[in-house]
DNA sequence: TATTATAGTTAGCCGACGCTAACTTGTCAA
DNA sequence: TTGACAAGTTAGCGTCGGCTAACTATAATA
């Protein structure tokens, strides 16, 4: 999966965490892409089985789907928290976050994870 | 600059450090690109001011191109030296900043270069 | 000198991923 | 019942940045 792809799991999976039903209109606002860009990515999404659509257009996380989203979101926390740790502003260290995550090896990751975990 | 263009330009500075005449094809090989692919990058730096090219082929970095050159291996030596210190092996630290490098704001990258600068 | 290898360019394909315009579909209120 | 809005889809455009095929130009060699 690419980082557009992704970026749209994750968000689909941090919408399903505070509202019953995600629609594509939901993550298109939340992302600030159009209707027909949305369109296409989930389609991608569904074809790929990481997620389901209801007849009413509610999305929902496969299991693996869910899985994957779990682990892109848990990047960016942790990457957020390592950078607000060194002393960069919450916004840029979400911002930034949000891109390094889709670029980074499971071993950097991990190496991170560890030491985010005995720092605190 | 998008990413290509910065891998592009900082492989010029790399390969600049090491030979005395770059040229095109020496970039291809060192990326694993195509001629026509590297041809078209070059194309682009050019235009942008970042390159001179010489009637012989020969790559020289501008002023401009030198120091965003610079600036960009920079990111690369520092943000590797920080995830080998966190244990990454050295080979997926260097991919794994190669892409990074790309990715990170001026903000984050001076609390990582401050960090590691006190961590030494 | 004629051939061949090397370097570079041009033309054009393809996938990813934004976009707008315009259509369908369904619901809700006048 | 009809008109309007909201959601979603389809068609198709543009850019980026890979690619191959095929051309040109230059240099080395048989």
């Amino acid at each position: 999966m690419q980082e557009s792809g992704e970026m749209y799991l994750e968000t689909i999976y941090i919408l399903s965490e505070k509202q019953s039903v995600v629609r594509a209109v939901d993550v298109g606002n939340k992302m600030g892409f159009s209707k027909p860009s949305v369109s296409r990515a989930i389609g991608i999404l569904k074809d790929g089985g990481f997620i389901d659509i209801d007849k009413n257009g509610g999305l929902t996380l496969t299991k693996v789907g869910r899985e994957t989203a779990k682990s892109i979101y848990e990047r960016h926390v942790i990457l957020s928290e390592c950078l607000v740790s060194l002393g960069v502003s919450p916004e840029t260290a979400m911002e930034d976050a949000c891109r390094i995550e889709h670029y980074i090896s499971e071993e950097t990751f991990n190496a991170i994870k560890k030491h985010m975990e005995e720092y605190k």
